[in-house]
DNA sequence: ACGAAAATATGCGCGGCACGCAAGTTTTAC
DNA sequence: GTAAAACTTGCGTGCCGCGCATATTTTCGT
């Protein structure tokens, strides 16, 4: 990756964490972009060269930690079963989350939950991880020798989003000291076992 | 239902409609709130009064639709295995969609599906999807007798809209003129039969 | 190492949006 | 029949997203 890229990137990043961050603190209404803008030093109006709004901007965290996973998966080996490499992957997508000070903060946890009920951000979200789904099938599709256009690798891929999703939700329900990755572990191994009655 | 809500319920539905077929026509960014207000004969205000956005009046169909499936699911008998029940829901919720006269025009599912490649809409029609995944959860959960807060039922309800949507996809990738029943029943097929490889 | 070309950052302006608020109008309910 | 509740509307406001033109920075061939 050359220089330039490098540099977007990091501004990228800068502002996502920025607009998260100031969200957490103050609300989602209560930050302007040319807040976000000023803490990373950029004007506003660069801001909206890298995403289209606020939303876009925290939702990016979504989709880079969806193209971890992604990359995990094509890592994992060849002859590993499906749906382990899918837990593996995903657990490392999640395990690599990049940390600022800010987020060792008690009400971290709580402060991203609150964020995130914005209809906006819900919205948002939402269509990162299904932008993450159709990269994820094309792998699996790979993984297992189908057509990443049947129907398949496809529904492989959502599930596994919506099993992701509701592990996520189970997780915040929870006392929030409790660690992610057992939730996220029993939601795919239910997939796995075919989702049959407990 | 009194006077009032019915009418309520009217405009709500004849704003959605309006937005739908004048982004259809036009394309989203091309359709002002005053168009569509102007188009049900109410003020640019009250629209607001009903949705929050323009992309929030279309997705209401998607709303609508979900409502549907889930009373359909209600009204299942409780004897039923449970994803025959699911799978007649949903494909009763899909033909019991309302129709107008432009919903005839052969070029109408090319226009929606053009429609819904503008994020604003996905992100929306995601949302809605989600939030009617949450009630659906809690009718699995009756009547597979589970508590609605645990994973199973969460899991299902997720995974049967993940259907859905691949279901669609597959639909839209398809000849245009294909019905949309085949596809629901493969896709949740796949899921009774707990996702084996093909 | 230098200069042209490509990519990026910024300022400005504009049309539109979402919403709070306060008045006017219709429906409900007793 | 009348008072309260619900809905509609107009107005004002701050913010947003983006097109466009310009300035600045980076890249790359020679």
């Amino acid at each position: 990756m050359g220089l330039r890229e490098l540099k977007k990137e990091q501004t990228r990043e800068a502002l996502s964490w920025a607009a998260i961050r100031l969200t957490v603190e103050r609300g989602f209404d209560a930050v302007l972009v040319e807040d976000i803008a000023a803490a990373v030093g950029v004007s506003p109006r660069t801001f909206n060269n890298y995403f289209s709004g606020k939303a876009e901007a925290i939702a990016a965290r979504n989709l880079d930690r969806g193209k971890r996973i992604v990359a995990a998966l094509r890592a994992r080996p060849a002859d590993e079963p499906l749906w382990q490499a899918i837990a593996e992957a995903v657990a490392t997508g999640f395990m690599t989350m990049p940390t600022g000070t800010f987020t060792e903060s008690p009400h971290w946890h709580a402060g991203v939950k609150l964020m995130m009920q914005h209809p906006a951000l819900q919205g948002e979200a939402l269509r990162a991880n299904a932008i993450v789904d159709g990269a994820m099938a094309v792998v699996i599709a790979e993984r297992t020798g189908t057509d990443p256009e049947q129907m398949y690798p496809q529904l492989i891929a959502r599930t596994v989003g919506a099993a992701v999703l509701v592990a996520m939700e189970q997780w915040w329900r929870a006392d929030s000291s409790a660690s992610f990755e057992p939730f996220l572990r029993e939601a795919i191994q239910q997939l796995a076992n075919g989702l049959t009655a407990p």
